[in-house]
DNA sequence: ATAGTAGTGAGACTCAGTATCATTTTCTCA
DNA sequence: TGAGAAAATGATACTGAGTCTCACTACTAT
């Protein structure tokens, strides 16, 4: 997918909320972009030194809530942001539980279907509505291992 | 698995951590049995009304260190605590994004096996050690919707 | 008994994240 | 174009979940 699709894609999406794609806002989408993985606040705000904090955390938010963006928590308490999955491929995470790293990967298409049928088989049982999934691996990666 | 298992498990867990198994520790272990689901901070404080916030903290951490009790967040920033998977059955979530709440509930054996063994692979290719998985379902919860 | 080690609980402290607000930028439409 | 309206910015104050401290208490073993 590239960069264009996803430049007019996000500002469309905050468009739609009545909001604009300013500069601060493209900044924060490429930084994400350029991620191989959801990256911290404290990664961004190192990446994006001439941007401060707090038009960091607004706008995080403000793209959430246009569904440009999505915002994890693993264990290690930080906040974590990336791309919504429309804008990129469906993907797991490898969770470093040493360094609290987070990088991508995807399943293949024969097993992800697999399981998304088992857990919307699951989740009718409990009564549950499921709009999405998470599946996390935690473990220990190369350099810490 | 019967309350006796869980705090013979414990209390040899602890041990093996020079920790006793005092009645706060007791008491912190039944209340997540007795939970259908991992609870927050909170639900456990109003639960033990008289054990002390930092007496519940600092002993959930220590049963954390002990592998008695694990931790786990979800996406509305509430640590969580659940007894370890040794002590219960290995299970996964569902998470309402609407209120928070969270259940347990569980794939069927096959469905798991396969899901493993697709996992390992992934993860052997970026030369990650794995050490568990986690699965949550995001969507609504039937009071919710 | 008593010394040594672990646990307790009240309260101070930390810091990621949020709210505020005066100022600046951008859009709109006459 | 240019004036007013609406949204965005950024410095700074604030909030609260979670952590740390420390004087005190309760086990436990010799």
């Amino acid at each position: 997918m590239s960069d264009i699709d996803v430049d007019e894609e996000a500002a469309a999406l905050l468009s739609t909320a009545n909001h604009r794609y300013t500069t601060s806002r493209k900044r924060l989408v490429a930084a994400l972009q350029a991620g191989e993985g959801p990256l911290t606040i404290t990664q961004i705000v190192e990446a994006e030194k001439s941007l401060p904090q707090s038009t960091i955390y607004r706008n995080l938010t403000i793209l959430e809530e246009a569904n440009v963006v999505t915002r994890i928590v693993t264990n290690d308490d930080f906040a974590r942001y990336e791309l919504a999955e429309h804008l990129t491929e469906h993907h797991h995470h490898l969770i470093c539980s040493d360094c609290g790293h987070v990088i991508d990967f995807a399943l293949d298409a024969e097993t992800e279907a697999l399981l998304d049928k088992a857990l919307h088989q699951a989740a009718e049982k409990s009564g549950f509505q499921v709009s999405a999934h998470q599946l996390d691996l935690i473990g220990t990666c190369a350099s810490c291992s």
